[in-house]
DNA sequence: CTTTTTGCACTGACTAGTCAGTTTAAACTG
DNA sequence: CAGTTTAAACTGACTAGTCAGTGCAAAAAG
């Protein structure tokens, strides 16, 4: 793999990510692409083999990195913070992969696509990082024992999401640290007993 | 409006949502719509004169809908219980039109589209039912008034929309109070003091 | 009561255009 | 020179939207 063609393979991820988020899958032409990427259409095939395969080669880049992000920034954490840590790193993937977070978020819940259980992985990944750090909390006690953890990690991967995209639509210019502070509060609340 | 066009304009309702709700937008096409229907395609640019006009209308639909439901079930509500009752009102949406709520996720976050500033304004009517919720308790006191209450209502929102289509999807056989139960519990620790 | 007319609702074949993907020969890059 | 990219033409499948025509029930005319 060729300096030279990773960064045309770089280019075509940010042109398709970007052009999926703003519209969906099915209605992104390759062409589109191509041309946002300053590429000629050819070597979106050269490179990917398909519109299809791009894609899923996308959701695999971006599966990696969020949960693995999510993963580190609870094992760096100092005992006692690790749930503020990992809300922080999941806030700040999304700050920093706004494109990616929307299309994940517009092709999460297409039941009937050929990626939906690639997504669905991306998902539960992420949301077991927020559930074993819930667990480990239920254990020391600082977490009440009768609390659903699975079903309070979707409820706080959703909020973080949520927050997320509604902070770089609305309100971008606040820095994400107010936010953060905002969403460590309403968790603590949420699963402290 | 005689009563068989209304029952047609229901049928390519359901059939759009569905589809929509399964591939997206971009991805549905008018021919699929109307087969979906039990309808020829014609029927569907008599009715609603076309693919984007369909689905506006299927939008301000579901805009009355859920916002109307939210505020009725908070006004409705005996002093101290707004906002569980919010709460439940837009987890009985969700899950009695689960493929509305997985359209509107899908295309809620894509920026380029003509109706993003309808579906921002769905968004908005419906927070801002839960923000009202949040006003009135943090001036009662039983709310911490330092709470960014635009921001905790976006957050409560998006909590229960995650939950509720995991819910939908991976547990469907759950009973909605018990879902409801601990989304309350997860809420009242969020914002009382 | 029968026949004719009216107009709403719907039909499906048709048009003009777009799309993913292929092929080619030539050019560039390290 | 081998690997990579380009530009352009092409195919066949699919798409949004159109439109002349059909079915049908209720109203009007005879």
């Amino acid at each position: 793999m060729s300096a030279r063609r990773e960064d045309t393979r770089r280019r075509l991820f940010h042109a398709a990510v970007s052009l999926i988020a703003e519209q969906g899958f099915g209605a992104t032409s390759v062409d589109q692409i191509a041309e946002r990427a300053g590429v000629a259409k050819g070597t979106v095939y050269y490179n990917f083999g398909g519109k299809t395969e791009l894609f899923t080669a996308l959701l695999a880049w971006g599966i990696s990195r969020l949960a693995e992000e999510m993963r580190a920034a609870a094992e760096a954490a100092p005992s006692g913070t690790a749930l503020t840590e990992v809300l922080r790193a999941e806030l700040a993937f999304i700050g920093e992969h706004e494109a990616f977070a929307r299309l994940l978020v517009s092709e999460a819940w297409q039941t009937n696509q050929a990626w939906y259980a690639t997504v669905q992985q991306i998902r539960n990944e992420a949301i077991s990082v927020i559930g074993a750090v819930l667990d480990t909390a239920a254990r020391r006690g600082s977490v009440p024992a009768t609390l659903d953890t699975g079903v309070a990690s979707s409820a706080l991967f959703g909020m973080v999401l949520t927050v997320a995209l509604d902070w770089r639509t609305l309100q971008p210019e606040r820095p994400m640290e107010e936010i953060h502070a905002i969403l460590v509060q309403l968790a603590q609340g949420m699963v402290s007993r």
